[in-house]
RNA sequence: GGGCGCUUAGCUCAGUUGGCUAGAGCAGCUGGCUUACAACCAGCAGGUCGUGGGUUCGAGUCCCUCAGCGCCCA
């Protein structure tokens, strides 16, 4: 497909974020990290999927609305009759129940605040504790705090040091638990163990309607459930709510390098210039660091083993590392120096680390991967850090930041110095393309009706950052251009041709002024065509070069067409082909980025090798233009004349082959002097019998025509 | 709820630091076989620049309000 497209791909230096290579340094760049401590492991609350069985970090969150149900549950309070009633939407948590809180300032709640209320069903003791936190505005004001509900609990768990009761399984089921034992101390352990037997080894959806139905019989729930609608958060690519759970996790140290990386954001240079702002408003958002554990069993593995001591527990905080030399390794086939197979898993021997790696722990490597870190020092020296990243803008907060971040870390430098942010492509509807939706457009198909050339000319019409419908029109607009290009080709190269069939450019003696201007607009296009690709605004490129080609054929070429074909007597015909020839060579060279094929096509009528690896034109060298002359006014005068004398005979219904029997301008004297020297050309462009020129004074350019 | 972007002709889009009567292509309409091209050419018509204010001699462009659309995030 890329070939299809034309892409100009170094084969030879292709990358894969699987494989040896990729493990190897995925491995290292780990290694590294733990070396400078900007890795660590911890064991702490995680968002966990219960069906994909992992960790999930925070740039694979996404939030969706979901069908909730607020509950209102009674607390009794104790030493007394006095209730408090909350409203939760995770019923079946109360058996994780640590603590019940409301705002500080919430005044309802204020003398409630260091009494002790005791769950329903469960008889459990929790304290009602005083959190900013809290929404007084929502439910009742007041909300269980649970071994994890989301993200709010773990942080009420830190900030008001409170206890643990962990209730959800890993697997999203709900864990046995002994109430009467020290972390599920209960007033009536017989009867909080028989409600929990209704409740246990079923999911999470289970076991809450197993619950509603409990707290009813029990009176302790007010009313029905309420339905609402809340966001909750899912891993990207998951179905059910995230839990909660706590466990061994690595991360990457993020949070005390958000300065820095709000820098090295800085220093980039975007295209467009205004998606800085997500990097910078996704660094400033994160609230903890890059979890990169998952618990899979695809992916890299972390290369750590663990002592196991004489009790069979692993001894995590002093891993067992590999020398560099060894990467990649698998713990689980590997085996550590000093040990044996048959040490594995055995008590005094040793464990390999069980985890993956994040798949972004592997493709925020890829500068490093595709440049050859390790096994070809010599190219990563030359090519690092890269000149462009380009990618989309949905991928910033994870591709892109995550590139950044390890580049920072193992380089102090950016990974990359341009960064070009494209827009999505859109179904011809503008809707965004979705497999479920069935509205996908691939691009084959495209390529196949429209051939490539055009598929790129729509592709560039799209600027950096901005989404781009899949457009026919738009190809068929490049398809036409296309035609035109071979169309115009075949003309300028049949007036060059010498009898022997070769192409021969004559260097003329003296020049037109109709042609030493073209030259000179077609050098400032060049300019402007350059200066455009350098700042990667490519479209401007393409249109600027686009519109100075079609005028070309279509005034320009007229013009000249009759002096180029060297049947006059004493016409300047060498101007007219040198002219002829360098515009449509450097015009090629223009549009070859856009049009590869086309341009690369009639290159090759009259050269070896290819167009895209030719020089990039320059202002082409001429005599300059002969007194005040100006090429763009030049053009513009000559230009006008010709278009009027066409509407004459387009109102007269009359085809352009018509004579003019007589053209009467009336101009200035400039103006006058321009036509004059470019009468013989627009005589033949116009079928023009005769002229009569007045002088006027100003800048107005009057033209009469006078039909046969 | 926050951030970013978009809104200009029927459609797709240009429009630089504010500066002549707001541009292009497509579609539409009227014509034309013209020795590169009818897969083409020429011409014509088509806009209250999303709304409402403000700054200015002057606003599509700068500032504020509101509305609609889109993306990202909470």
């Amino acid at each position: 497909m890329w070939k299809y497209l034309g892409l100009s791909v170094d084969w030879s230096k292709t990358y894969a974020t699987i494989g040896r290579e990729a493990m190897a340094i995925s491995q290292k760049g780990f290694l590294n990290l733990l070396n400078k401590g900007l890795a660590y492991q911890s064991e702490a609350p995680t968002l966990w999927d219960v069906d994909f069985q992992t960790a999930v970090a925070q740039a694979e969150l996404e939030d969706k609305e979901i069908d909730g149900a607020f509950h209102k549950l009674s607390f009794k309070i104790e030493n007394g009759d006095a209730e408090v009633q909350i409203d939760t939407t995770r019923p079946e948590l109360l058996p994780a129940c640590v603590a019940l809180v409301a705002h500080p300032d919430d005044k309802r709640y204020q003398p409630l605040f260091g009494k002790i209320a005791i769950t329903p069903l469960f008889g459990v003791k929790v304290p009602i504790v005083a959190h900013s936190l809290a929404d007084p505005e929502k439910g009742t004001g007041v909300a269980m705090i649970c071994t994890f509900g989301d993200m709010t609990d773990v942080i009420w768990w830190k900030d008001l040091d409170l206890p643990l009761r962990v209730v959800v399984a890993r697997n999203g089921r709900m864990m046995p638990v002994d109430f009467g034992s020290d972390a599920f101390l209960s007033i009536d352990p017989k009867l909080a163990n028989e409600n929990y037997s209704h409740l246990a080894g079923k999911r999470v959806a289970g076991a809450r309607s197993a619950i509603v139905e409990l707290l009813m019989q029990d009176g302790s729930m007010i009313g029905e459930a309420r339905k609402i609608k809340h966001a909750v958060k899912f891993f990207e690519k998951g179905e059910r709510p995230l839990e909660i759970v706590t466990s061994r996790q690595w991360y990457i140290r993020t949070m005390d390098a958000i300065d820095p990386l709000l820098k090295r954001g800085e220093e980039l240079v975007w295209h467009p210039q205004y998606m800085k702002a997500r990097y910078e408003a996704w660094v400033k958002g994160l609230n903890g660091d890059w979890n990169i554990s998952r618990q899979r069993y695809f992916g890299v593995p972390f290369p750590l083993w663990y002592k196991v001591d004489e009790n069979g527990m692993p001894n995590y905080g002093a891993p067992l590392i590999p020398s560099e030399s060894d990467l990649p390794i698998d713990p689980s086939s590997d085996i550590p120096e000093g040990f044996s197979e048959k040490d594995r898993n055995q008590p005094e021997g040793f464990v390999g680390d069980p985890d993956v790696m994040d798949t972004w722990a592997t493709s925020s490597l890829t500068p490093q991967i595709a440049g050859g870190w390790i096994a070809n020092p010599e190219l990563f020296k030359a090519v690092f850090p890269m000149d462009l990243r380009p990618q989309a803008h949905d991928i910033i907060r994870t591709w892109l930041f995550s590139t950044v971040v390890r580049s920072h870390f193992e380089h102090n430098s950016l990974p990359f110095n341009h960064a070009a942010i494209s827009g999505f492509v859109l179904d011809p509807d503008r809707k965004k393309m979705s497999k479920s939706k069935g509205n996908v457009v691939t691009p084959l198909p495209l390529l196949e009706s429209h051939g490539a050339d055009a598929v790129r000319y729509w592709a560039a019409s799209g600027r950096p950052g901005v989404d781009t419908a899949v457009d026919d029109g738009q190809m068929k607009i490049g398809r036409r251009l296309v035609i035109k290009i071979l169309n115009a080709s075949k003309f300028v190269l049949d007036r060059l041709t010498n009898p022997e069939g070769e192409i021969e450019v004559p260097q003329p003696k003296t020049f037109e002024l109709l042609d030493l201007a073209m030259i000179s607009k077609l050098n400032a296009v060049i300019r402007d065509a350059s200066e455009s690709l350098e700042r990667y605004d490519y479209t401007k490129a393409l249109e600027v070069s686009e519109s100075f080609f079609w005028n070309f054929c279509d005034d320009y070429l007229e013009l000249v067409k009759v002096r180029a074909y060297g049947q006059e007597e004493n016409p300047n015909v060498d101007s007219a082909r040198f002219a002829l020839f360098s515009i449509l060579e450097t015009s090629l060279k223009l549009l070859a980025p856009f049009l590869p094929f086309a341009t690369e096509e009639v290159w090759s009528w009259w050269h070896e090798g290819s167009i895209h690896s030719s020089k990039w034109p320059e202002p082409i060298e001429l005599p300059s233009l002969p007194g005040d002359f100006d090429g763009d006014v030049v053009i513009q005068i000559v230009s006008k004349v010709l278009s009027e004398i066409r509407r004459s005979k387009s109102e007269a219904k009359l085809s352009m082959k018509a004579e003019v029997t007589k053209c009467n301008i009336s101009a200035n004297e400039y103006g006058i002097k321009v036509l004059k020297l470019a009468q013989g050309d627009l005589s033949n462009a116009g079928s023009v019998k005769d002229w009569e020129f007045k002088l006027i004074e100003g800048d107005q350019l009057l033209i009469n025509v006078d039909l046969a």
